[in-house]
DNA sequence: GCGACAG
DNA sequence: ATCTTGTCGC
């Protein structure tokens, strides 16, 4: 596998150095690497992703929880000058970068991370989630907190209430009420896992939250790194 | 041409 | 995503 090959330094150059079409093409590519079926050992470690952009400015946060407890251990961040577009479609090449900077600084390998942003659920099946996972061959969830691509009901209001999220015929994520009367989130393949464990992973995540408690917190501590600026270390 | 369109 | 005050609800 080409990423397998290359260092971080490459992986990321060879990422925001490509133009739109070239990364249309890419996705196409990449999007057979895909393993949409349970293929994980035991999750000790859950990780949380989300990017945060400010000026042209991308900062990225992992956390770290245990699993099933749920108890924060450990958070990492970083700060890149985010050089590629945002196109719907596209995310992945916009946030990666960033992202990878951010992961390598952990301590630890996260069992499974859960991505904000879709997976399967994508133009091309490829989105961010997806992208991510095959690079660092890694599980992932996607939770995307409004609609990419596919047609759906609305789930009924009751916490754990899920619809099918479909495109041509085909199921490609799940509509998730993650809390009563709350807004839900897209859950949709990323890698390694089969969109019913996505499900009730996420879902056993968000605890009293809307978000998984992984994403909820990596959102929080990128925002933090957002507002005014990057000079609070 | 027009509308849709993760973050 | 970001720009922004108050406000409704547990």
């Amino acid at each position: 596998m080409v990423a397998m090959l290359m260092n971080i330094h490459d992986t990321i150059n060879s990422i925001e150095s490509i133009t739109p079409k070239e990364a249309i093409i890419l996705q196409n590519e990449l999007r057979g690497s895909v393993i949409a079926r349970d293929d994980f050992g035991d999750i000790k470690l859950i990780g949380g992703v989300d990017v945060g952009v400010k000026e042209g400015i991308a900062v990225a946060a992992v956390v770290m929880f245990e699993y099933p407890s749920l108890t924060l251990v450990e958070t990492a961040t970083a700060t890149r000058k985010a050089v590629f577009p945002y196109v719907p479609g596209l995310l992945a090449f916009r946030e990666i970068p960033v992202i990878l900077d951010a992961l390598v600084k952990l301590s630890r390998r996260p069992d499974i991370i859960i991505v904000d942003g879709h997976g399967y659920s994508h133009p091309r099946r490829f989105g961010l989630a997806c992208h991510l996972g095959v690079t660092l061959d890694i599980p992932a969830i996607a939770c995307g907190k409004s609609r990419l691509v596919g047609e759906y009901r609305e789930p009924s209001l009751g916490r754990g209430s899920v619809e099918d999220l479909v495109e041509g015929g085909e199921v490609i994520g799940k509509i998730l009420r993650t809390r009563d009367n709350v807004k839900p989130v897209f859950i949709s393949v990323g890698h390694r896992v089969s969109l019913d464990t996505a499900v009730r992973i996420a879902l056993e995540s968000a605890r009293g939250k809307r978000l998984p408690e992984p994403v909820g917190m990596a959102h929080k501590a990128a925002s933090n790194r957002t507002k005014d600026g990057f000079r609070k270390r």
